[in-house]
DNA sequence: CATGAATGAGTGTTCATTCAT
DNA sequence: CATGAATGAACACTCATTCAT
């Protein structure tokens, strides 16, 4: 049940130091940061890159998925407390300013996914953020806050074309003009 | 009176063929696509494409300069149309619609625009975008049907993040939600 | 007997400009300067420095034959001085002094001449140089100023050898060490 | 109390290709000559020439400190044998011959400093070279055989002068008249 | 299992030379 | 006969990936 050998601590020692390196560099440099540089960064040699992620696109699609992997355990979160009574609009709406900010802080995910353009989602973790997302959704449509025909997938778009490279305050500006879309009243009564 | 060297000839067909094939090739593969197969696909050798552009930059900037005159022609357009008793917020509607799927049509402006980072808009063509911008805004709030706080800068925002890489469908979902912001019911008469 | 054509006019003043430019340029940055450049200076096309020199070596080779032209004239003038009775090891000296400023001035000749590494002195010129120096030394041999075993290869290996790229003081320094070689209490009563 | 790795075998057996072969074709064909051409002297790849060397630059200084560092070899042995008794002039002599010849063997010295301008000397081999020379010509001034004023730098012109790319022959007879400026006599008492 | 040296195709750019206008 | 646009082989250098140690 625990750890069968203590070879394996190392492993995933270096592989948390090349994912911290990565995240690191590629923000700072962008993806197209040499693999030398993310290893030198990370402490170890190239060969140990190459074991843990055996092409430049695994690793980057790795920064992403890890990226993604925080945003999913966020909605979750959120969920939980609107299921605990928390108002569903004031979650979604922080969750996106917060989601986006992050998102600006870290250029990686953008650049990193503008490049490579595959989706690096797990199902496991495309099920969770649906569903979690789902019964916020819900819950604010239930509260007349937010207009019946919004979905998931236009929080995803929301997130996916914030414009994170711009100063904050052009970026909240362009929040509240996207979520004025996404109020009853913003398109009418539909 | 007349143009006095038609030697010229070639050359202005040669840089011709080269903006086509760099327009081509960069909406193609992306920016980062090589100078080499520019030069191929526009039936040139490399010395030519540095003949007329000394320097990758200029040449994708050029590409970029290219798109950004047709979409000022376009706004000067429909801020002529407004002015002669058209509908101001159906030529905005249009004109985005029109911007938007161009822009997706042609992704070298984005992936360029990206990936250059620079402002490729002469000053004089600013002037011209912005000028005819605000009189079609103008026209539309004193309409009634546009926010009185919407500026030039948030259309810009608009077309910069539009979701370019998406399917029509998508994109037109985007625009609907993104567009509600701009209406005056779209935040109360706030 | 007069020029038969105007058009050879022309010519003879491009040629002339050519080879201005070539050695301004060669002077200004190496032998290894472009076509392009040369051209340019000359106030001419590619082409027509094409027409004039085939080659880029030859029209180096034209800068340097030029110059030898002028080293060459120089001897024959102090030949010509010594047979109206100035003292030959004076001119000896003035001539060396002159000649390697000249090069260290015009850094082309020698920059040239390592690059391209062939003789380009025409036979003729040859001659005439020889000649003349000849002459010079021998009128300070009878003086009893210059060894007897002096040659006009020794003074040719002088000037190739000076160091041209250094201060002028350093050169001076150089220069007198050499020179010492020459005389005839410099190496005993041989 | 070895070195900890041996690891570095066949990198420290590139680098000696990698010299050699640089040596061997600057030698060749001047310091113009391509990294390829000497990374197939060397038989490696590129890649691994510009690991060990990371300019063009770099690898010729290489080549140059190489040079040097024989060259300051050599007179710190001429000083031993001096300090152990014997004749300073002779030894200088000799030194003299040796060292012209070999950089006349071996043209990638002059050739490459005079391409790429820069000392390449290590202060460090510039201090043991100047020492050595110094206690060299002291015995020598104080044999009588050398004139007083003369310095370590008049060597260093000497060799950098030397017309290293002659026949023997004509390089016996440089070296001859040259050194004859420095002997007492050969200026006269001073 | 980590290291880091080696590989080699590929990149932007230059420049002597040719040739249509 | 001049022009200058076109050519294309080279060049220095980079970097994802492999593999001997």
């Amino acid at each position: 049940m625990a750890h069968p050998r203590p070879l394996r601590a190392d492993a995933v020692r270096n592989r948390t130091k090349i994912l911290a390196a990565a995240r690191e560099q590629i923000t700072l440099h962008g993806p197209d940061v040499p693999m030398d540089t993310i290893a030198d960064a990370a402490g170890v040699a190239v060969g140990t890159l190459y074991r843990h992620f055996p092409t430049k696109t695994d690793l980057v699609g790795a920064v992403i998925a890890e990226h993604s992997e925080i945003i999913t355990a966020e909605i979750e979160a959120a969920a939980a407390r609107v299921e605990g009574g928390a108002k569903a609009m004031e979650e979604i709406t922080t969750l996106v300013f917060r989601t986006v900010e992050a998102a600006a802080r870290d250029r990686s995910v953008k650049a990193a996914a503008q490049t490579l353009g595959a989706a690096h989602y797990t199902e496991v973790q495309e099920e969770r953020f649906t569903g979690a997302m789902d019964r916020i959704i819900a819950a604010a449509v239930a509260d007349g806050d937010l207009h019946p025909d919004v979905t998931v997938d236009d929080f995803l778009m929301l997130i996916l074309t914030a414009p994170t490279d711009q100063e904050p305050a052009v970026r909240a500006r362009w929040l509240t003009l996207f979520l004025a879309g996404f109020t009853v009243q913003g398109r009418g009564q539909g």
